[in-house]
DNA sequence: TTCTTGACTTAGACATTATCCAATGTAGGA
DNA sequence: TCCTACATTGGATAATGTCTAAGTCAAGAA
């Protein structure tokens, strides 16, 4: 996470506490916090950090690549640290838990010319959707 | 449309001047309004009507699998009344616009079974991103 | 036709998520 | 160390969606 910190400071920014704290929530695979987690764990370690720094830094890192916005349910946005490796998501429609997934095939590759209708397309997201083993069984 | 309203009377749907105007908002092809423009259509016709009678309506229709709720930006949910064809979508990063596009091979069969953590798929959604043709040339 | 009843609708309060803004604080270069 | 542009704060505000209590009405029954 050293890493991203120094990119970070490669590319100007300034290196605060608060944007500190808030890449160190994210640190980690599988992580898909919503900005009011991200908020609440960030202030486990920095009390006084405020809402809207939380989502302005989200945003910054969003807008620099570093990490993917994820909206699975039409509620709170997730966040997704895991920006440098494609991969998808798998959903479930019961707890909302995701997971992320590797399928093969490349999905861009499906969309041939003519159902692009003069679009420049540069990305592709998939989620698929269904009940995980922990809901199925209860 | 009439077929619609046929349908939901013979699930045992009460008809009321309200669900009519409701259905017939969202008649046609390549329609993606939010709730809230679902509701500013449909009040042209029927002035009183409350947006809490929108949004039950439309997610009845949901449940009934009659319209498609899509979420590609975050923001406000996107009802799709063409349920009965599987399509995908391609969204303008820049002004939101949707079309519905038909890729080639089905994206449920690229994801292999030891890519499913024991999950039971049932549905995958397929968005496209990119800058339309409008949007690039401006 | 008229009656009855439970499903439907309404207005507005409330909840959740996200953004904006003016005042204040501070990281990092000079 | 000092400056200053950039960052942070908290509170107001916006956008979207949900809930509730009270009134209304569609459609079957008589």
């Amino acid at each position: 996470m050293s890493d991203l910190l120094e990119r970070l400071r490669g590319r100007g920014w300034r290196l605060t506490a608060q944007r500190r704290v808030v890449a160190e929530v994210l640190n980690g695979d599988h992580v898909h916090y919503t900005a009011d987690e991200v908020h609440a764990k960030a202030a486990d370690r920095l009390p006084e950090i405020s809402r809207a720094t939380v989502y302005n830094t989200l945003g910054e890192l969003v807008s620099l690549g570093e990490i993917i916005e994820v909206s699975t349910d039409g509620r709170a946005k997730r966040y997704d640290p895991n920006a440098h490796h494609a991969h998808q998501h798998l959903v479930c429609a019961r707890c909302g838990t995701i997971r992320d997934v590797h399928p093969s095939g490349d999905p861009l590759a499906d969309l041939p010319a003519e159902q692009r209708f003069g679009f420049e397309v540069s990305a592709v997201e998939v989620t698929y959707r269904g009940i995980c083993p922990n809901c199925a069984s209860a």
